[in-house]
DNA sequence: TTTTGAAGTCTCTCC
DNA sequence: GACTTCAAAA
């Protein structure tokens, strides 16, 4: 290697040694896993079936390549969570030791914010921006949007979060925006014009105010590859190898960066599954993996098909399912597993039927031995599973909810937020304007007229304290402004300086949670637990930025730092949040036409058909036991009781059908099938009672 | 200009 | 059911 450290070594004229892990690679991996960890240089795609070894193999691959001699920080790894990342260089240090410690790894997120802490300021970029996260990101828009005064005629315009999520998708995918707009919002065709200025406005506000959204992330990490030759070899330049876990969830841009750290070497391996992309709402296209041999030629194309995870009847189920999909590579997974009962098609009455069968099952199943850690829940949107939450509080059953968690979306911690964020970065325009808010007599004219105060003072923050509110804001003014004093005139950094801060910021924000909210303990619990997890930080930058790119996926990650998954828990989530993961045991409920598939997937096929795809990353998390359930009736929950949706999912069409076992529960005709339900609760059902009021008697 | 109450909108998935 | 938007009152 040269002094810089940069030069490749071609791995495949170095001779085949004894790996120096000591480890046999040969009689740990079956053959594909083996050609596949042991390719050399050069692009490397791996498609890999759900429960095929996959992490296993990109693990083995890693150490491969530190045998061989790359430098452990010369390695990248991309993954979709920083889960997948954690557990994937654990599992590395196990392989090869301390040294896999080195490997850089994160989500393309994470990765981009590293990058351009570091080269941003060469490009023009300070370095001590802020990240918004998505909320934020409309809320700017909002400002825009106000600023540039549209929204004022007769006709709707669209809404912040509308905005956003076209702006949000042309960076990602890099379609034109009216064709989006013409696609997705064929109504708001008028205002095209209004969104390019909007558009306009919005990255000038961002620029001005120092701050970076999620989609700038990747933005400007491509852009920083293009811009020149000396700053893209030197970014480029970081890294001999490049792997990519989860390829099919990527999009465009990210395609885009990965040309561009790769245009040196071509060391590229991804790993993925078009059988299981479920992210096409963010910008995420199949595309990617099946047009990777195209992009990077002399691609080597590996397949895991062999199945280590579920019974051959769960896979026969899921097989079945996930056959009619459209263009795909061709793979049926297959397993050596021994036979085992086929996968339970569970019709229930309704939704409090459909809670009782499942928690009554889960205790059955807890008793044969199986831990509550190792059953899962899974469901389309998080709202899915508010029964069953009751349920589970009420019989005292442990659980643990992914994905759908608000908590950093909530109002009052975004408000705590706006505080320290101020501090940081006395340029967040979205964070003062917050702030203004909350102060009573403060609407948005005069927030408004603070800010434009404020950037003419160039954002001194001084000049804040120079604000003079109306006359009803005077108090509440001048006791913010002390509460900021106080802040910045804070001690050194030591390491509870950000609990602190948050504390400081309590004692003025308590009060307006108090005041605000029928029922404030929660929030004020929230906020014992936001400032909990700021005592884990050593200064607010980091804080703030971790909370931005590595939101925990349940509520349990906070506490969890020293706590640890100790006690053994349920884990309810949703199927998204469930990507990558397994269970002995899988409850897939509310199977029914129009929740899963959700009536906003049925407009296009290519939507259906990524409903199809989520059905089959459900199906597939199971190991021993898979059951879906469906109610008869689910009725909308709310008013307007005028909808019920009684239709099993469309997915389990009768070939599906075919390969399960039918469970009917306290159906008319008394089936040969057993009933599992008769619940211990009160001898009344309220909730049916109310129901019989509306239904037949 | 802010606040308040009533009507109206839309339900998801995540970095 | 939660949140936004709109119109009228303080």
């Amino acid at each position: 290697m040269t002094d810089d450290g940069r030069t490749v070594i071609p791995l495949h004229e170095r001779v085949v040694s004894p790996a120096a892990s000591g480890r046999d690679f040969a009689a740990e991996l079956n053959p594909d896993q083996l050609a596949a960890a042991t390719h050399g240089d050069g692009p490397l795609l791996i498609v890999a079936g759900a429960g095929s070894g996959k992490t296993r193999t990109l693990v083995y691959r890693v150490a491969h390549l530190v045998d061989r001699g790359v430098r452990p920080e010369r390695i990248l790894l991309l993954t979709f969570t920083r889960r997948a990342a954690h557990e994937m260089l654990s599992r590395a240090e196990r392989l090869i030791g301390s040294a896999s410690r080195n490997v850089h790894g994160g989500t393309f997120h994470a990765t981009a914010h590293r990058l351009l802490r570091r080269f941003g300021p060469a490009a023009g970029l300070p370095r001590d921006f802020s990240i918004m996260d998505q909320g934020d990101s409309a809320d700017l828009m909002q400002i825009s949007r106000a600023a540039l005064g549209f929204g004022a005629g007769a006709k709707r315009f669209p809404k912040k979060e509308t905005l956003h999520h076209v702006y949000s998708r042309h960076v990602n995918t890099g379609i034109a925006m009216e064709d989006i707009v013409r696609d997705e919002y064929p109504r708001f065709i008028e205002y095209i014009p209004d969104f390019t200025r909007l558009y306009a406005d919005y990255t000038l506000r961002k620029q001005e105010r120092n701050l970076v959204d999620y989609d700038d992330l990747l933005l400007l990490w491509a852009m920083l590859l293009e811009a020149s030759p000396e700053l893209a070899s030197d970014i480029a330049g970081l890294y001999d190898h490049i792997l990519v876990d989860e390829y099919q969830d990527t999009n465009a841009l990210q395609a885009r960066i990965l040309r561009g750290m790769a245009r040196m070497h071509s060391n590229v391996t991804v790993v993925g599954d078009d059988a299981q992309s479920i992210y096409s709402f963010r910008g995420a296209t199949i595309r990617n993996i099946l047009d990777f041999p195209a992009q990077f030629p002399g691609t080597r194309v590996v397949t895991l098909d062999r199945n280590y995870r579920s019974t051959p009847q769960i896979l026969g189920t899921s097989n079945t399912l996930i056959a009619h999909a459209g263009e795909r590579f061709a793979k049926t997974l297959w397993t050596d597993r021994a036979a085992a009962e086929r996968p339970l098609l569970v019709t229930a009455r309704d939704e409090p039927q459909q809670t009782r069968y499942v928690v009554d099952r889960i205790l059955e199943l807890h008793e044969e031995g199986i831990a509550l850690r190792s059953i899962a829940v899974l469901f389309r949107a998080g709202y899915m599973s508010a029964d069953l939450e009751i349920e589970l509080a009420n019989r005292k059953i442990p659980f643990e909810k992914w994905g759908g968690i608000k908590f950093l979306e909530a109002a009052h911690v975004k408000d705590v937020l706006a505080f320290l964020r101020v501090l940081e970065n006395p340029r967040d325009e979205v964070s003062w304007y917050r702030l203004l808010l909350l102060l009573p007599g403060i609407g948005e004219a005069t927030a408004r007229s603070a800010m434009e105060a404020l950037a003419a003072a160039a954002w001194d923050s001084a000049a804040f304290g120079g604000f003079v509110p109306p006359p009803r804001a005077r108090a509440a003014h001048a006791s913010l402004v002390a509460l900021l004093g106080t802040l910045r005139s804070a001690p050194e950094a030591d390491d509870a300086r950000v609990a602190r801060e948050i504390g400081h910021v309590r004692t003025m924000y308590d009060a307006m949670v108090r005041d605000r909210y029928d029922r404030p303990e929660p929030r004020l619990a929230d906020l014992d637990q936001l400032q909990t997890i700021a005592a884990g930080f050593p200064d607010r930058t980091t804080f703030l930025s971790a909370l931005a790119l590595e939101p925990p996926s349940a509520t349990q990650d906070f506490a969890g730092a020293s706590a640890d998954s100790e006690d053994d828990a349920l884990v309810l989530s949703t199927v998204h949040s469930a990507k990558g993961k397994e269970w002995d045991a899988v409850f897939v409920i509310s199977a029914v036409d129009g929740l899963f598939p959700s009536t906003r997937a049925l407009g296009s096929d290519e939507d259906t058909e990524e409903e199809r795809r989520l059905m089959y990353v459900a199906m597939t998390r199971a190991r021993d036991h898979l059951s879906v359930v469906h109610p008869l009736n689910s009725y909308g929950s709310q008013r307007g009781a005028d909808y019920s949706l009684t239709q099993l999912s469309r997915f389990v069409d009768p070939e599906v059908r075919a390969t399960m076992q039918h469970v009917a529960l306290g159906s008319d005709d008394r089936a040969a099938e057993p009933v599992l339900v008769e619940q211990r609760g009160p001898v009344v059902d309220l909730r049916a009672l109310l129901r019989g009021r509306f239904g037949a008697v």
